[in-house]
DNA sequence: TTTATATATCGTAATATTGCAATGAAACAA
DNA sequence: TTGTTTCATTGCAATATTACGATATATAAA
């Protein structure tokens, strides 16, 4: 089916889960860490950056703005991305509460 | 193509988009955070618990259970699952180092 | 041995994802 | 206007994912 059924799981199992996927391809990875590292708008060299077509990279791109985890400003011809901080910061705190939950020492297996 | 180019990538960059990955469908997000809730090991009513099918929340858990994030233990007839902490303590590490990059407060979009 | 129970695997259909060539659209330069 | 540059969109092929019925396997119970 290749579809997932999310009306079975809650809406913070479909956040984080939504969140992940984003995470789940390296070139988002490589993008967003991009992003981070010029730790100030970069327009348009992820195509240079990573060793990926325009359209897959504009591809991605979508996706995240999508999501909310960056932004994207016409300048030009060009157009000047940046990470969306606020809403990184929320998406931080719900895959935080899905990571750090509590491993207490009942060992079993 | 539905492949993506990991050669491309760096190590790092790849692990984190395979953990996340897993963390891609809010079914495995529902499997991990019961064995949390639970405690110690559950043998198999998972399936009960989230409302897939049988086959469906196997094939889950094999795929959790090769990046060695849940440890399986056979118990008779059924098999005994739990997280296995020490792979989650370094999944959480190599996570928190791509989640936590310093946002500074240099704004541009 | 036979039966029941629990889980894994196989096979397959439906859908999603990835990547890119070709093309479009929008702003600027000459 | 006519290029030129930059990025988005379209269309499509290759592959991956999801879900589950059918079946296999393995242990335990009767």
């Amino acid at each position: 089916m290749g579809l997932a059924k999310t009306e079975m799981f809650t809406n913070e199992q479909n956040k984080i889960s939504m969140f992940a996927k984003a995470f789940g391809h390296p070139a988002r990875v490589a993008i967003l860490q991009h992003l981070f590292k010029i730790d100030t708008c970069i327009c348009g060299d992820l195509v240079s950056e990573i060793g990926l077509a325009q359209p897959t990279i504009s591809q991605h791109l979508k996706e995240l703005k999508n999501l909310g985890l960056i932004k994207g400003n016409v300048e030009g011809t060009s157009v000047c991305y940046c990470i969306d901080k606020d809403n990184w910061s929320s998406m931080k705190d719900i895959m935080a509460q899905f990571l750090d939950q509590d491993i207490s020492s009942n060992s079993c297996c």
